[in-house]
DNA sequence: CAACAATATAGTAATATTTGAATGTTTTTA
DNA sequence: TAAAAACATTCAAATATTACTATATTGTTG
């Protein structure tokens, strides 16, 4: 595998890299959502939304449709909604690995 | 899905974000590699590998085994590799799309 | 033990990303 | 047409990441 291709994909990944687009990628799952919606949904204010909506937009992760005033957004390619719930696997599993760890140490250090 | 937990999902990623990385993590899927082994496949220097490496330790992507003094890194969870092919999916749909649309675009102004 | 091999870490300048406040743009409506 | 609503963009300061160079650390071998 060449390098540029793992520019471009080291980009995509960095698209998903934040808090904020990742909660708003979730809430993208149950349809679109115009940007107010996804505003009151993530309890962030309207330029925090619209700068992490242009970010997912460079991306290419998200279409938009506008309708008067209002802007819905979605998501291009649900396969992302697979990614994200691959993530989730891996992360769970990271914690239940966590918590055998934990457990094994304080069962080595018994509380007095 | 509470801002914490998405905190922990974007570092997750953000681990996974960076082109050195990406290929080392691909050079893993054929089983453990030294850091020397590494360092030629990607033709990259020493101190890059090795500090890319601990950044891939930092996410808890890897693990690793020493024997004298060579180190062994492994994939921790294979399911990254399950991860890393849905973005590859993702990534040649996002091509073929683009490919669609500059079709489009050289029809609709035919060259002279 | 001295020299070497393999890997890790530190330090730092360059670069990229994020945050927050302010300002623009577009569309609708009174 | 002026005001309001809904978004988008800009700008600068604060943070975080990267790339490089140099230096440590650890284990092996003569």
């Amino acid at each position: 595998m060449n390098q540029v291709v793992h520019r471009f994909k080291a980009e995509f990944f960095k698209t998903l890299a934040h808090p904020v687009r990742l909660a708003i990628l979730e809430h993208l799952r149950s349809g679109e959502k115009s940007v107010n919606e996804l505003q009151v949904l993530l309890g962030a204010d309207q330029s925090t939304v619209s700068q992490q909506l242009a970010r997912l937009r460079a991306g290419n992760l998200v279409d938009t449709r506008k309708e008067g005033t209002t802007v819905y957004y979605m998501i291009r390619d649900p396969l992302v909604f697979d990614l994200m719930d691959v993530a989730r696997e891996i992360f769970n599993r990271q914690l239940i690995s966590h918590q055998a760890l934990l457990r094994q140490v304080s069962e080595e250090v018994p509380l007095p």
